[in-house]
DNA sequence: AAGCTAAAGTTCGAAGTTGAACTCTACACC
DNA sequence: GGTGTAGAGTTCAACTTCGAACTTTAGCTT
């Protein structure tokens, strides 16, 4: 098997260089930033996946039970509000849910104050569930930053959501899917 | 239906004063940051899935050109080695290399000197592709960024680096599917 | 009040992904 | 030289998602 060398994941700098080479008018800067944050993303949501697996939920169910949460007592939303939230058309929606349903993370009743609606609502158990992801997530995220000076959290934080209000501004999330796409 | 408020997807400022209700010892700062990037990542997810779509692809296959070109001249690889880098089962990888080769952005063939392996190689029409989809890319990206001086950005840059090599080393891509999960 | 229109959810079929089983080739060992 | 083992890639069934069609209810309009 002499024959292809150890073609594993290029480090960020071996992709920078051989974009560089590929396409002249690359600023290398931009790059980075921009190829560190998407490999960065990728890797904390692996390290997500672990823990919400280590509990017996998937990343998907995770990102439901936040959404009720941060909806605030008691814990209700729409399946259409839900779907706008966590980028999902409806459909989907209807589908994540009953297999919430079904496993007692959540409770899903029509509103007898108008009878189009549905109501979502956690459980105690999808509460706890959220409590303990919630705890080894930020047990992560520490970690993760531990090498950071609260400066430099500070000043990353701001950074951060300065872009995010610059992108957020350009694409209002007008009409279109928010989909994730990767 | 005056019925419902705007239930709209919350700020993040919103956000983080809803966690730290329902979760006393959270540290905003940290969450912050966390938030701030995962949403970001997923505006520019969007924003790079509206340009590949405007190429008559998606995102999915333009990760396929950028493997294929990072790999550089003359742009060859493996399905196997494609998998591990855009962190999908060999299965998802056969699939999506028959539709490519259906809209000839590369060709497949057996390897002579190793009939076992097969190589997925770019064809003009797709390094054509990988670039247009580059140059509207870095557009995007110049935009994104063009608030920061050259030294936030080279600062950005650095700390991201530094945060990506802190989970690359506790996640060494060992064993574990790199799947997106988000 | 009858009918229109809009909105909420669900259902259905097509597309893409996954994990597991399977096939085929290359290489090592006795 | 035959057998075994490991690796590459594909096939298959189950699951998740999407887009579009559809059902049901609420609120308007005349």
């Amino acid at each position: 098997m002499g024959d292809t060398p150890g073609v594993s994941e290029p480090t960020l700098e071996e992709q920078i260089a051989a974009y560089q080479r590929e396409f002249r008018d690359l600023d290398p800067q931009v790059e980075k930033i921009v190829s560190a944050l998407s490999r960065l993303n990728r890797r904390m949501n692996v390290a997500y996946g672990r823990q919400t697996a280590a509990l017996g939920i998937s990343n998907a169910e995770w990102e439901v039970l936040k959404a009720l949460v941060l909806a605030g007592a008691p814990y209700r939303l729409g399946p259409s509000d839900l779907a706008k939230r966590l980028g999902l058309t409806p459909a989907a929606m209807t589908h994540r849910i009953d297999r919430m349903v079904g496993e007692g993370l959540v409770t899903r009743e029509r509103d007898e104050s108008n009878r189009v609606r549905v109501i979502v609502e956690l459980t105690d158990e999808g509460r706890e569930k959220w409590l303990e992801a919630m705890r080894m997530a930020t047990v992560f995220e520490e970690d993760l930053l531990q090498d950071l000076s609260s400066e430099d959290r500070g000043v990353l934080g701001e950074v951060l959501t300065r872009l995010l209000r610059r992108v957020e501004d350009a694409q209002p999330d007008a009409g279109g899917r928010l989909s994730d796409l990767d």
